[in-house]
DNA sequence: ATGCCAAGACGGATGAACAG
DNA sequence: CTGTTCATCCGTCTTGGCAT
């Protein structure tokens, strides 16, 4: 496997192989623990209710735990033989990492397992896989490594490559770019090439990508010698906010509710976060609705306190309010 | 999904025919 | 003789289909 310097290179490697190497399921392991240092990085906490944990050791390893219906889409839920492939394939891919003072090999899992009842995938991290995956969490890189999970087609990846952040048109012959495909002996006709190629590249980049490109073949006879493909930005597909958002929503209340709302949920009345959680979308549109929510939950309180279930009480009251306007 | 192929369409190259 | 037009030919492209 690839011999690396740094960091940079570290999360490229990973980048750059995660688009040709990993299988579909890894690559949900690898986007899901971004996902987890991005959390961990914004201080937010994991409500107990989705298992996910992440625990640092003293040397620097990190104990990662996450559900396995994480790394699954389609498939049932608790299919546990797609979550041993994935992290045993994961757990044999390695970089060997060597300066002038050290030589390492790191492995990107360590000691992977499965708890069966619990459906709950388990691994051990290297101190610098983990930096690497803050890394990604931080910056657009993390944008780039979800755009790299999310293609189907190699070609798409390559395209992906040479048009992002590219400003001017592109030139290239027909044979640079069966060699950079890695298909000098196939395609011997230039309509299949772009058939099956370009096209679908350029469709999935349209509908995925923030890069697209148009292009048009080159003659200067009859015959096509060549490519010019002209960087196409789309920029609604470079806001990944939203989705961010969306997950985030999944796992922090926070996002829903105002700060001032869920501080006094959690301070006065005592709510868990499980407990705001099962509740937030009433929580949601009293916010919404009632003018002053917090006001309101402030004059509740008096009366909530008296009665043996405080929470309950203050449940009750927002419904009702919600019913009378 | 990917690679190959057949048939017909197309475009440019060539050169014969023709007009001036 | 020279320049223009037009038929013809050849290689390449397009379309659609087939096989894996």
């Amino acid at each position: 496997m690839a011999k690396i310097n740094n960091k940079d290179v570290l999360q490229s490697y990973i980048l750059t192989t995660a688009k040709y190497d990993y299988s579909v399921h890894e690559k949900r392991i690898l986007y899901r623990l971004v996902e987890m240092a991005q959390t961990e990085t914004e201080g937010l906490k994991f409500s107990s209710g989705d298992c996910r944990k992440i625990q640092h050791d003293l040397f620097g390893y990190v104990d990662i735990e996450m559900p396995i219906s994480d790394i699954l889409v389609n498939e049932k839920d608790k299919n546990h033989k797609i979550a041993k492939e994935a992290l045993e394939s994961l757990s044999q891919k390695y970089l060997i990492y060597e300066d002038s003072e050290v030589w390492e090999k790191i492995n990107i899992v360590l000691s992977p397992k499965i708890q069966k009842f619990h459906s709950i995938i388990k691994f051990k991290l290297e101190p610098k896989i983990w930096d690497c995956m803050l890394d990604f969490s931080k910056g657009f890189r993390k944008y780039e490594l979800k755009t790299a999970m999310q293609f189907e087609s190699v070609y798409s990846m390559r395209f992906y490559e040479l048009m992002s952040n590219q400003k001017s048109p592109l030139s290239y012959s027909v044979e640079a770019l069966k060699e950079m495909f890695q298909i000098q002996n196939k395609y011997k006709q230039i309509n299949d090439f772009t058939k099956r190629v370009i096209d679908p590249a350029k469709k999935e980049l349209d509908e995925k990508s923030p890069y697209s490109f148009t292009y048009k073949p080159e003659k200067p006879s009859r015959k096509i010698i060549g490519f010019t493909f002209f960087p196409v930005y789309n920029p609604q597909h470079r806001d990944d906010n939203l989705e961010t958002a969306e997950l985030r929503k999944k796992i922090s209340p926070a996002w829903d509710l105002s700060r001032p709302v869920l501080q006094y949920l959690k301070h006065q009345f005592e709510f868990t976060s499980t407990e705001v959680k099962t509740h937030v979308e009433l929580f949601k549109t009293a916010q919404s609705q009632i003018d002053d929510f917090v006001l309101f939950m402030s004059k509740v309180k008096a009366r909530a306190n008296r009665a043996k279930n405080p929470k309950g009480y203050l449940i009750n009251a927002i419904r009702k309010e919600l019913k009378q306007t």
